[in-house]
RNA sequence: GCGGCUGUAGCUCAGCGGAUUAGAGCAUCGGUCUACGGAACCGAGGGUCGGGGGUUCGAAUCCCUCCAGCCGCACCA
């Protein structure tokens, strides 16, 4: 089907087209009727014509019979009211439609680089944006038809690998995996670290070991092996525990592209790139100075001949366009990253990599605060493990549950209690623009009173149970909406919304356009609710309020799923 | 110094390809109520949209400038 929001723009683009190729109706959602187009009066002024007079002429090609009252308003506005069999047919197709409205897109793929813990480190909040971001993009865009290929950019190379394998030795082999499976990575780091300070022998052997990593020793790559492995592992029980989708085979750690890395450099010299500077071999893309004025290098091979991000960045880069054929690329990456990412795509579109068809966008994010809008660490000054958040965030939802008389067994508690954690967590992360920072505020996000993820699990729960205390079934299909009440409308009016929510945010990249959405829908709900009787309705209200209702629970439960947040039946 | 992001009600935030009287949540105050799940709903107060210029019939939204905060600016990712 198509959508509402769809049929009026091909409608009012015709007419628009008509007048001038090309111009833009500017459709909107209005409070002064269901849509305005405000497109009328910048074409009047391009064509140097009186606003009335050229509403007057967009409206004589304009045909929405059956679909919209139109009325011209102010300077030029042309406010559109929906006709009610417009309403109950689009609504009476979305009774069998799983896409709620949603058109699929064929043949694009999209490659979607976030989460990327480093082996060997506890995942903590510094990870959580990246992980819930892309996640939730990543569910969007696979919803809305894309081929999506997830990449987890994990920190599996470099000095530190050294250190860290000797470390693992001197525990020997079974100690070392017993440390790392009970998670705590951060211990093991934290050991090989003091060690590789205090002692110099030691020191010395890890750099030994780490020459003997890059150069292929096989007894030094298979330990390597298993630090990767144990760390892959700990992640996916993370990821099991946050609910995200991510699994070891999107793990496409920077040691992948190591053997890319010699093609990485010819290519750029081959293309005239490539400038050595104080040892190090450089690209200096247009555009990009230091703070003296000068212009600011992508280091591509270091001095010491070895390679830092930016190679692996390039490499990436060039990977996903030519052997994954990506159509659009995005890395969802903290904000402090932007500039490399400008520089990065800058060179790679230098030297031929990145067409221009292929949309390539660092989707930046701003810092997790704490209370004192510090960067958010432990009362110690640590780093908040994000295992540990969700615990606590479970914690308090069972003791909210409990307080509440309910007939749930406690294993029936904690499960639910976990969900709502989890929905408290991301919801206040993908309910705000990603690029603000944010104050991490669990009492404020775990709330079921307000703008919050349970808020939305709980609209969605008290709508299922309107199904449950229905005795008599009843069949969607047989149903006429005739909206008779304004609550009815405007909840009509806000499940029609749902495709137009979902594209703006994919277009924008803005998850929190769909939460909006979705919170928007849900007080729609319950005004709803409140002014309109269900149960006790006689028929054929009851029927028509009934498919509302259900309508109105898919649309959040799919929504949500759409953010990675569970939708439960009952709380 | 250059660049980026941010600055909207007491607090947390939407709105920012200009368009008809600036929105929501929380908090506060006042109502609804023998409840289709009250974990709800309705209403009120509260804002010179960081300051100042400019473009425009019209700017929170576009341009310039200043202020404040955070972040980045050559071999760590």
């Amino acid at each position: 089907m198509t959508g509402t929001y769809d049929v009026l723009l091909a409608r009012l683009t015709s007419a628009f087209d008509a007048v001038a190729v090309g111009a833009d109706p500017v459709l909107r959602p209005s409070e002064r009727s269901d849509y305005q187009s405000n497109g009328v009066m910048a074409l009047a002024k391009s064509q140097g014509v009186n606003p009335r007079e050229m509403a007057e002429r967009v409206l004589a090609g304009l045909d929405l019979a059956d679909v919209a009252d139109v009325e011209v308003a102010g300077p030029g506005f042309l406010n559109l009211t929906l006709t009610t069999a417009f309403l109950d047919a689009q609504l009476r197709e979305l009774v069998d439609d799983d896409r709620l409205g949603v058109g699929r897109l064929e043949g694009r793929v999209a490659v979607i680089d976030y989460s990327a813990p480093n082996v060997a480190k506890e995942m903590h909040v510094g990870h959580l944006r990246s992980t819930v971001i892309g996640d939730a993009l990543v569910r969007m865009y696979r919803f809305r038809g894309y081929r999506v290929i997830a990449r987890n950019h994990v920190g599996d190379w470099g000095t530190p690998f050294g250190m860290l394998i000797e470390h693992l030795l001197d525990l020997g082999e079974e100690e070392a995996i017993a440390s790392l499976s009970i998670g705590d990575l951060d211990g093991f780091y934290r050991a090989a670290r003091t060690k590789f300070d205090a002692d110099d022998a030691f020191k010395e052997r890890s750099r030994a070991r780490v020459v003997a990593l890059q150069g292929g020793d096989p007894e030094t790559r298979r330990l390597w092996r298993l630090l990767v492995d144990e760390s892959v592992a700990y992640f996916s029980e993370v990821y099991a525990a946050l609910d995200v989708t991510l699994t070891p085979a999107d793990v496409v750690g920077e040691s992948f592209y190591n053997p890319m890395l010699d093609e990485v450099v010819a290519d750029l010299a081959r293309a005239g790139l490539l400038v050595e500077s104080g040892g190090a071999l450089c690209v200096f893309p247009e555009g990009f100075t230091n703070r003296d004025g000068e212009p600011l290098p992508l280091i591509v091979r270091k001095s010491d001949e070895g390679f830092g991000y930016a190679a692996t960045d390039l490499a990436a880069v060039r990977d996903r366009v030519a052997n994954l054929h990506a159509d659009e690329m995005l890395y969802v990456v903290g904000a402090p990253q932007g500039q490399h990412f400008e520089m990065v795509f800058a060179v790679a579109r230098a030297a031929g990599w990145l067409p221009e068809s292929v949309r390539c966008e660092h989707v930046a994010f701003g810092n997790v605060l704490g209370p004192d809008r510090k960067m958010f660490k432990s009362r110690s000054g640590e780093t908040v493990k994000l295992i540990g958040l969700l615990d606590e965030a479970r914690d308090r939802a069972e003791a909210a549950l409990a307080l509440r008389s309910s007939s749930l067994t406690t294993q029936e508690r904690h499960e639910l209690a976990t969900q709502i954690a989890r929905a408290a967590i991301k919801y206040a992360d993908l309910s705000t623009d990603r690029s603000r920072d944010y104050v991490f505020d669990l009492d404020r996000m775990i709330a079921f009173e307000g703008d919050t993820g349970p808020y939305l699990q709980y609209a969605h729960a008290r709508l299922r149970s309107i199904f449950r205390r229905l005795d008599d079934g009843f069949d969607a299909h047989a149903v006429h909406f005739v909206l008779a009440e304004s609550a009815e409308r405007d909840l009509a009016l806000g499940i029609l919304a749902f495709p137009e929510a979902l594209d703006a945010a994919i277009a924008t990249l803005h998850p929190h356009r769909l939460a909006g959405y979705l919170f928007d829908l849900a007080q729609r709900f319950t005004a709803f609710y409140e002014a309109c009787p269900v149960l006790s309705a006689p028929e054929p209200s009851k029927g028509e309020r009934l498919a509302l209702c259900e309508l109105t629970a898919r649309t959040l439960s799919l929504g949500l799923s759409l953010l990675g947040i569970e939708a439960p039946e009952q709380m």
